[in-house]
DNA sequence: AGTATAACCTGTCTGC
DNA sequence: TGCAGACAGGTTATAC
């Protein structure tokens, strides 16, 4: 596809959004090789220091040979044994098209149709390079924790980070204890697991965690499968865009009927970010 | 150990 | 119509 080819415009992405824009690459990048890397001013700060040259050794003229996603971190693994790491934060954008989009802080000019861009008008995206040795003990070295979108997470995975006296809303916004899950999808799931976000984590009966891990994996199976949670206007080219805010039972809805009680969903600031809850059905 | 706040930035929305 | 202020899905550092 063409001039105009947009894979996703999910704005302040979280494991959903992550996943299906990897899932769109893997399919438009893998054995694609990098014939430039084009920088702008709106590059500054998304190499941290590393030093141009370097990054160009490391990544011009090598083959994209893999696309797969860590936590929230988007991984190209390349031909060079590099694995550029890109982080999208609040703003961050992927794009496969021809021309540069609006914001675009760097552009992997590709063989074949369609160069990948990266845009962010915040500019709090970043992008990483990683040699394989480095790269072998990612998760650790980033203090990733289990992976919410693994199908190989369990209940028992979810029981070893609920011992702590926080919130249980704050620990599950823990990338270091379980990562994938943003604001959105954690007070979705709270609410699917009628769990009071405001409850100590450690004070959750087993019954709790087993429904919350239910509701986990069921808020985000559904979340992948829509494609992410668009608010914009935003289609794909075909029509599509992420639908999942069609389903989204108390994310932005402060104020109004809770849809199995009917009562006010609530809303409530905690270090700085909005909880969403209903009273009367999470206790 | 926990919480709260600010910081990184710019665009958009709301209310006066 | 204009303008000020609030708000934004992520993460990190710092201070209580």
């Amino acid at each position: 596809m063409r001039r105009g080819f947009v894979i996703r415009n999910v704005s302040m992405p979280e494991g959903p959004e992550v996943q299906s824009i990897v899932t769109d690459l893997k399919s438009l990048i893998i054995g694609r090789r990098i014939l430039d890397l084009v920088t702008n001013e709106y590059t500054r700060r998304l190499f941290g220091n590393l030093d141009g040259k370097k990054l160009r050794d490391r990544v011009v003229g090598f083959e994209i040979i893999d696309v797969c996603r860590r936590g929230k971190n988007i991984v190209l693994r390349l031909s060079s044994d590099f694995y550029l790491v890109i982080h999208l934060r609040m703003t961050g954008q992927m794009f496969l098209r021809d021309d540069v989009p609006k914001y675009c802080r760097l552009t992997l000019k590709l063989d074949g149709e369609g160069d990948l861009h990266l845009a962010d008008v915040r500019t709090f995206a970043t992008c990483e390079v990683w040699g394989a040795e480095n790269f072998a003990t990612f998760e650790i070295k980033k203090k990733i924790g289990f992976d919410a979108l693994s199908p190989t997470f369990s209940i028992r995975d979810l029981q070893l980070i609920l011992v702590s006296q926080r919130s249980i809303y704050t620990v599950l916004l823990d990338q270091t204890k379980i990562s994938g899950l943003g604001n959105i999808y954690v007070n979705e799931s709270l609410f699917e697991a009628g769990i009071n976000p405001l409850r100590k984590a450690a004070g959750l009966t087993d019954n709790e965690v087993k429904k919350l891990h239910k509701s986990i994996k069921v808020t985000l199976t559904r979340a992948v499968n829509n494609r992410g949670t668009t608010f914009s206007d935003y289609r794909l080219p075909g029509g599509e865009m992420g639908s999942f805010q069609k389903f989204l039972k108390v994310f932005r809805r402060a104020g109004e009927p809770c849809l199995k009680c009917k009562s006010d969903i609530q809303r409530e600031k905690l270090g700085g970010r909005s909880m969403f809850y209903c009273e009367q059905c999470q206790k």
